[in-house]
DNA sequence: TACCAGGAGAAAA
DNA sequence: TTTTCTCATGGT
């Protein structure tokens, strides 16, 4: 469970100097690793406290199935649904929120014409869809729609508290209106700085061989776990 | 066998 | 208002 208490008030420049640190350590980065948008919007639902790799299974499924457009997942029944993305875990709730989601969408004129509409519009209603939380919705909307909204995730928490620029109490919203100011609206940017702190994650993580998953052992260099 | 993963919402305190 | 519980598969 988050506790989100304080503001998050980095030193000047210090999120812009990691990122151009990350950058240069890893390269430009394949991200999000999805054919379509709404390949993401479903990504985004399916990826909650999920293994990516599960979810790839989940969405190879739902591609088998022909289940991966918006009508396709409002015409299909919750057993058809919750079976083909059962590997990635709840799959009863997942496929109640992907139903959800899908439904507002449809209720908008589909997911093109909502991209249209302005971006507090969009957050405000993604947000206000049962099973659509910050995370969930910014995804979407910086992946599936490029709209300058930052991400921020367990690995962007852990590695600021790795770095000493977080406690790990800042709320999600504090967090998310400093990587933006100190990103300066660059949609590209953005999508960058949270692949590059994925990948940092996944890296580290993988060269430190007592840990071997995601950061949380104590000795892992991505964690705040020691 | 036990633990954890790119959360979110409901229920309980 | 804050904390705890629930949902669940698959990899290590």
């Amino acid at each position: 469970m988050r506790v989100e208490r304080v503001a998050f008030d980095p030193p000047a420049g210090a999120l812009r100097a990691l990122y151009d640190s990350l950058l240069a350590q890893y390269g430009t980065q394949p991200w999000w690793p999805a054919e379509t948008p709404f390949e993401v919007v479903v990504g985004a639902v399916l990826t909650q406290n999920a293994a990516w790799s599960n979810v790839e299974k989940a969405i190879a499924q739902l591609k088998t199935g022909r289940l991966l457009t918006l009508h396709a997942i409002l015409d299909s029944d919750h057993d058809t649904l919750a079976a083909a993305i059962r590997p990635s875990g709840y799959f009863n709730i997942k496929a109640r929120r992907l139903r959800n989601l899908c439904e507002y969408l449809a209720a908008q004129g589909g997911l093109e014409a909502f991209s249209a509409m302005p971006l507090a519009v969009q957050r405000a209603g993604l947000l206000g869809v049962n099973g659509v939380g910050p995370e969930t919705a910014d995804d979407i909307l910086l992946y599936a729609l490029d709209r300058p909204v930052f991400v921020i995730d367990a690995y962007t928490r852990r590695l600021l508290q790795r770095y000493r620029l977080a406690s790990g109490e800042e709320s999600y919203e504090s967090l998310r209106a400093a990587f933006e100011r100190a990103m300066q609206g660059d949609v590209y940017a953005y999508q960058q700085y949270h692949a590059l702190i994925v990948m940092h994650a996944k890296e580290v993580c993988r060269k430190a061989p007592s840990c071997g998953r995601c950061g949380l052992a104590a000795d892992c260099p991505t964690g705040a776990g020691g």
